[in-house]
DNA sequence: GATAGGATTGACACCGGTGACAAGCGGCGT
DNA sequence: ACGCCGCTTGTCACCGGTGTCAATCCTATC
């Protein structure tokens, strides 16, 4: 029963690691093995890598050195099984938008690394009948301990209903807040929006246009008001019929984008709901041979990779969608050391990041 | 102890849903309920769960039709824990470029769609020294069932060795073959980028230039190599002059592709190494002032969405990213369902997808 | 009718943790 | 001396599966 006492801590490392190779024999170390060689009962363990307050401090640090020294660490799926729950996040999806969903993928992880806890991603399918079903089959097969939910199925209450019948963590990451602070990342694209059409207005565009996104999307409805409210500070109205509807996917906005560039007379500048497309309506312009943004403004929404690959490159309303990301996992454990992690924030604001496809309108137009 | 006999299935089930209800009381339906609901020992389920050959036919099918019945799905966490092995896949990547991790990701799903198996992501940073005691112990401690590792740590042999070691099944994806077939999905690149050579050659390219990736990325060497093969076709050679380092990034498409417009006499085409360096080499041209492809052609390699984002879109080399995912997937059930899934393959061919961005060269030049 | 042998099935311990509850121990009030 | 209390620690069953090995059943063979 070696307890740290007299010996020098150099001679206990070296009988941890005798003690080691003799009864591991390669093996990883268990429990068991740290609660022999401390000397104590596996519960007592237990409660030093749960720390428990109930451990008396010589106690806790002579064991919390020994596991250190042989490199214990508790298996999840042990743990698991016991409290019937994972250490394993979700990331719930149905974004067309690979950038976004692997920009917040990469927050996550930063959220997540350094904690017990890894990330299983789960894509699905909203339109598809048993999506729910499905959701719920996941969730409650692998116990997971939360998960966090992008748009479009961010804003679906029944998926939040159902997440709260099964008693699972989340997070909604969405444009407005539809739920419990604590449950919401909020980006808040209105704001962005409206700052997409100050820009404008101050530019002095008057015959402005927009490519909007599904009506069924919540953002896409922010970011229309958002825009005319923006415009709105400089006088300047929206027309109904320089408003296309697009689908927020690249080919929508080369459709749409191609028919406001033909209205008579056409628009000075075109706002696009995202950046995809904001990029079909740049190409389906430059494929017209017009010149951007000498003769059309183009302006998107995201910030995405693609607003920098395009030239002229595109001005754009950016969200942190990353740290968003990263957010929303720290959230999402705060509940789980429910003291250590405090909540930072849950609102980000975006930002108008100014290119080259925006400029003033031409004086003779 | 109900068996099938004489009753309806109909009453039976009738009988299942009684029971459930009132002995389970919400909770999900464990092993032993089965067992007692089938009147047969939990060791009986487990065997019929897990498709051993020696149950009774009729018993089999009578405890199938329970399982179907209240809808019971073993648990993942205690059959790892009792197996040592979890049903989680990993995906260990250090790639710069999101559109290929989520391609490769979406096709894992898409392979393990259907199984009892979840993907865990694990981004990984070659460069840190740790990297590769950090992958070794999150695979140990998840116990991972199989990895699917992606180029550039796919290239390293330290990290293959360390997965043998530990016993984990992997399946690597690279360029070329760099293992056992059974362990490799090979995108052969140097066919892809001989595409691309001859593509030129044929164009009747002469001064042609290219802006390679970093000599340590293996598909870095293929790509140069397969491109001056498929070049030499046509007796048109690589000069040295033409050759620019880049890094697989757009910034350093953009530096070096301004570098090599600007020598003179200028090339007629350059070949970018993947999809990002092309777009910057595109975009420096048209900063520049140049045409493109009238003055100058570009071609790149990988047929990302940016490919076909900028304008002119980029006539690429494209692999099936997203299969190659599915096939690594399934190569690497394969060894967990030994018989029920047959390896389709294990190589791909890249194709040349010619888009605006390629044409002859002009008369004058 | 006894026995062998293959086909089925069951009993039991175990995987590595946790919860509930009890127990040991020293100090303190009476 | 006794009982009570708080602090620490241990015991034991249990989470939901699986492996090992023994038990049982059924049929075929002699």
């Amino acid at each position: 029963m070696p307890r740290k006492s007299s010996k020098s801590a150099n001679d206990y490392k070296k009988a941890c690691k005798r003690w080691t190779e003799e009864n591991l024999g390669g093996r990883k170390p268990t429990i068991n093995d740290v609660a022999t060689l401390a000397g104590v009962s596996k519960k007592t363990i237990s409660r030093v890598i749960n720390k428990s307050p109930l451990v008396n401090t010589v106690t806790r640090e002579s064991i919390q050195f020994i596991i250190d020294e042989i490199g214990y660490r508790p298996d999840p799926q042990a743990r698991g099984l016991a409290l019937r729950r994972s250490y394993l996040v979700g990331l719930i999806y149905d974004n067309p938008n690979p950038q976004y969903v692997l920009n917040v993928q990469q927050g996550i992880l930063d959220g997540l690394r350094g904690t017990d806890f890894e990330l299983v991603v789960h894509p699905c399918d909203r339109k598809s009948e048993t999506f729910l079903e499905d959701a719920r089959k996941f969730i409650e097969l692998q116990k997971l301990y939360g998960v966090v939910v992008t748009p479009s199925v961010s804003e679906d209450g029944r998926l939040a209903e159902m997440l709260r019948e099964v008693g699972c963590q989340y997070v909604r990451i969405a444009s407005v807040a539809l739920d419990l602070e604590e449950r919401m990342i909020v980006t808040n694209d209105r704001v962005g929006a409206a700052q997409a059409g100050r820009h404008l207005g101050e530019l002095g565009h008057k015959r402005v246009a927009m490519v909007t996104g599904r009506r069924s999307f919540r953002s896409a409805r922010e970011r229309r008001e958002g825009f005319e409210e923006g415009l709105a500070e400089f006088g300047v109205e929206l027309a109904p019929e320089y408003v296309a509807q697009g689908d927020y996917t690249f080919d929508s906005g080369l459709v749409r984008g191609a028919e406001l560039i033909d209205l008579d007379p056409p628009p000075t500048a075109i706002f696009a709901a995202n950046d995809e497309m904001a990029a079909g309506v740049m190409q389906s312009a430059l494929v017209a041979g017009m010149k951007v943004p000498a003769e059309l403004t183009v302006v998107g929404f995201d910030n995405f990779q693609t607003a920098t690959r395009i030239w002229p490159r595109l001005t754009t309303v950016g969200s942190p969608i990353r740290k968003i990301g990263t957010l929303a996992a720290r959230q999402l454990l705060a509940a789980a050391f429910d003291t250590s992690i405090e909540v930072e924030q849950n609102q980000t604001t975006p930002k108008l990041v100014r290119r080259e496809s925006s400029q003033k309108p031409k004086n003779d137009l």
